[in-house]
DNA sequence: GAAACTCTGTACGTTTGCGCACACATGAAC
DNA sequence: GTTCATGTGTGCGCAAACGTACAGAGTTTC
């Protein structure tokens, strides 16, 4: 089901496409469609939560911060889910930081209103809790991840989720950001890019990356890219 | 406040203690005091959950399994918690493993009935969705831990959680398990726990743990300790 | 077209932790 | 007391990733 805003461009944003039309009416007047820019920062650990953002083609970065040098990714949330569960779960500040990691349009509606409308326990509230479920699945199973796996199965990996939710092949990304996400060193993303280039798995240049052989680079990541693709299903 | 069942021990699950009488009277029906043994498993991941638990003294450690050969554990959970956040976000089963890492005593609740006094919407959802936000905080920043700090600071952070849920310097846990904890070998337990005894901060023997220098083991520890502690607030 | 900037490639020594193997303790079981 | 199981100590060689530094290659800017 797609809501149309005011015949602007349709909510692709699966959580607001699952509501019915009258809960979706409710929410409308609150909302705003958004553009959001890559490197936008969305969210930081400590700050009020005065907004909810429902991705449409944006892709959102979620990131634990420990301490000024040391940052690490936990989960990428694109249409299948929203920036703000911890509003959802009656918190006030955020905990982490979301960064927009590739551009495009979101839903952006008021806390308030978000908490309102939850209030009334329909398929919104249902959508909210079913996906905080599967974030929490995600976030645990990155951190397991990130412990056992090698840096090149771990980018295969990430590469891999960028894919399946952009829905292209090719997207942009430079090795100094993967690095941050992954939690390692530039330099290690170089390498084990150069490695996967070498299996012609992937090409790139300047922040361009193309995927020219997806099924070999799943055979190159690890199991955990099957486990992540189940959790929230097809995109 | 604390609620007796039946004349037996008062019920010191934090979560049950904030309900209303009413509410509280609600579950008893469905409610059973158990006795749990170190080692036993209470979750198993894709597994169907029958019942929640919440701990009075026992002590639960979260794993998340990613092969036969890989585990991690991702979250401790005490009185201040429970074991069953995906009931409570609709899932019907478990993604979790989770083991009694201490035995102790805990309220078993039949899962239909947990759900059901969900539906209330009262204090018991609230108590639910902001432990389930604290565990998911606790979940991220345990994965950007494992990812940056060495296993000597993880250990006495560990070390330190421990003790301030079982309220005592004095505990029993062999490096074997510790090191399944932390996803090291045990050798790098040992190596990390000789050089913490080395500094005359903890003692052990056999599975036999004592911290004769808690402040000392602090320093030493990473400034997660703090975090994780800010999170749950005080036991 | 030169300068400035960003992105990627390469190098080197160092550290942490791994995998494995085995010796040595302690306590329980018979 | 001997046997057995469990827990801890030690010693390798080795691989992965670290921190750092610098060189080249591709863009953008003016």
């Amino acid at each position: 089901m797609f809501h149309k805003i005011r015949g602007v461009s349709p909510v692709v944003n699966r959580m607001l496409a699952a509501l019915s039309r009258t809960e979706f009416q409710r929410l409308l007047p609150e909302a705003k469609k958004v553009q959001l820019l890559a490197g936008q920062v969305l969210a930081e650990p400590g700050e009020k939560i005065k907004y909810i953002y429902f991705p449409d083609d944006v892709l959102v970065s979620l990131v634990t911060v420990v301490d000024r040098t040391h940052a690490l990714e936990v989960a990428l949330v694109g249409r299948e889910g929203f920036i703000g569960v911890a509003a959802a779960l009656g918190a006030r500040v955020f905990t982490m930081r979301a960064t927009v990691e590739r551009h495009g349009g979101a839903l952006r509606i008021g806390a308030r209103a978000f908490r309102r409308e939850l209030q009334h326990g329909g398929a919104l509230q249902r959508e909210v809790l079913h996906y905080t479920h599967s974030l929490m699945a995600q976030i645990a199973h990155t951190a397991a991840c990130n412990r056992f796996h090698l840096i090149e199965a771990r980018l295969a990996h990430r590469l891999l989720l960028t894919r399946d939710r952009v829905g292209s092949n090719h997207f942009t990304l430079t090795h100094e950001l993967l690095s941050q996400m992954l939690g390692v060193r530039r330099v290690g993303i170089t390498t084990a890019a150069h490695a996967l280039r070498a299996r012609n798995l992937i090409d790139y240049s300047r922040g361009n990356i193309a995927i020219t052989n997806g099924a070999g680079l799943q055979k190159v990541a690890c199991t955990c890219y099957k486990f992540t693709k189940d959790i929230h299903g097809k995109q």
